[in-house]
DNA sequence: TCAATTTGACCGTA
DNA sequence: TACGGTCAAATTGA
């Protein structure tokens, strides 16, 4: 298309002015010292924008233009709990799976550091089935998120590694996160039983890990910049040649980044015999979610997850961010 | 004892 | 009908 490459532009010009809005508004915030959820609320923002920004300059000349999910086929979990009629649920299971968000993800994972088996998002995933698919030589891992029950969580995630380079992890995520409302409960019980202390194993890990470049999903490739484009490996290397000039003038950005910015991803415990057992990254991640939501933004193109911090029915949808927005194209070097 | 993982079986889609 | 996705019983581990 010829219109995606302004598109692009205008968008990514559009994330990152957002950004910068909104970076001043938390100043303000912070020395006005408002109430936290306001200065969470602000943070998100501000990742999204880059996080958003980021996604553009992978997908500029790469991949057409993000498919956005028409409304009607743009789906929520399941708002019912667990089906009363559980035959009814899987009855329509199959519809569902038609119909739901999906985007795709490429983690990848350095074991010469000897970490070797995260994909962490900030999610905490109970694995439910492992499979041998066709063609490929290795298998693929089902994931659904823990609160399935107890939040009517319906986020899955699959796993599986790459044929060309078994240190890349093609992590598929279907579904939102409905659980992520109360992330910020857990963020505020802060020190739940699931909730450790991640800041020591974040710098250790943002060492043992790089992210490869996301690729929005294929197939059903949901709306990117609702969620999973929080997630489409938005953390990579160039992206840490991005994001540096931008942290280096925000000190915030730049201490949340220290933490933040360089995440691994979910384990996959078939795969390594590593130390890190799944519970253990759930733990640290969820934890580090829960304290930050704004570090999923980021953290979750690890993930690529992730829409992580987002539902699909919120806020990172261009659209209404830009409602939220003025543009004021003066402070903006074209 | 509880939560998470494993794994064979089942089911729906293509 | 083959394959992918999910379920759920069995197993494992904390």
């Amino acid at each position: 298309m010829e219109c995606e490459g302004s598109w692009e532009k205008s968008e990514l010009k559009n994330e990152l002015v957002q950004g910068m809005e909104v970076a001043r508004k938390l100043k303000a915030e912070l020395e006005l010292e408002s109430s936290a959820d306001n200065r969470d609320l602000l943070v998100d923002k501000i990742l999204s924008s880059y996080d958003k920004a980021l996604l553009i300059l992978r997908w500029n000349g790469s991949v057409s233009k993000p498919h956005t999910l028409h409304p009607s086929t743009k789906t929520s979990p399941p708002q019912s709990p667990l089906p009363h009629s559980h035959q009814q649920e899987l009855k329509h299971s199959s519809q569902k799976r038609k119909i739901i968000s999906k985007w795709v993800n490429q983690v990848k994972v350095n074991s010469e550091n000897g970490f070797e088996g995260s994909h962490e998002d900030g999610y905490r995933w109970r694995k439910y089935g492992q499979k041998d698919i066709l063609g490929s030589k290795y298998p693929r891992s089902y994931y659904r998120c823990t609160f399935r029950n107890t939040k009517d969580c319906w986020a899955t995630k699959q796993v599986q590694r790459s044929e060309d380079d078994p240190n890349i992890f093609e992590i598929t995520y279907k579904g939102s996160h409905t659980c992520s409302k109360g992330k910020k409960n857990a963020a505020m019980s802060a020190k739940s039983p699931d909730i450790q202390e991640p800041q020591e194993h974040h710098t250790n890990f943002q060492n043992m890990l790089t992210v490869t470049a996301a690729k929005p999903g294929n197939e059903e490739m949901a709306c990117p910049f609702t969620s999973p484009s929080t997630s489409s490996g938005c953390r990579t290397q160039e992206n840490q040649n991005f994001l540096p000039s931008i942290l280096e003038n925000n000190p915030f950005l730049g201490s949340l980044s220290q933490t933040h910015l360089l995440l691994p991803n979910t384990p996959e415990s078939n795969y390594f015999p590593s130390p890190f057992c799944a519970n253990e990254l759930d733990g640290i991640y969820s934890n580090r979610c829960s304290e930050f939501d704004v570090s999923e933004i980021i953290s979750a193109h690890t993930s690529a997850t992730n829409p992580p911090i987002f539902d699909f029915d919120f806020s990172l949808d261009p659209l209404e961010l830009g409602q939220n927005f003025r543009f004021n194209a003066s402070r903006f070097p074209h």
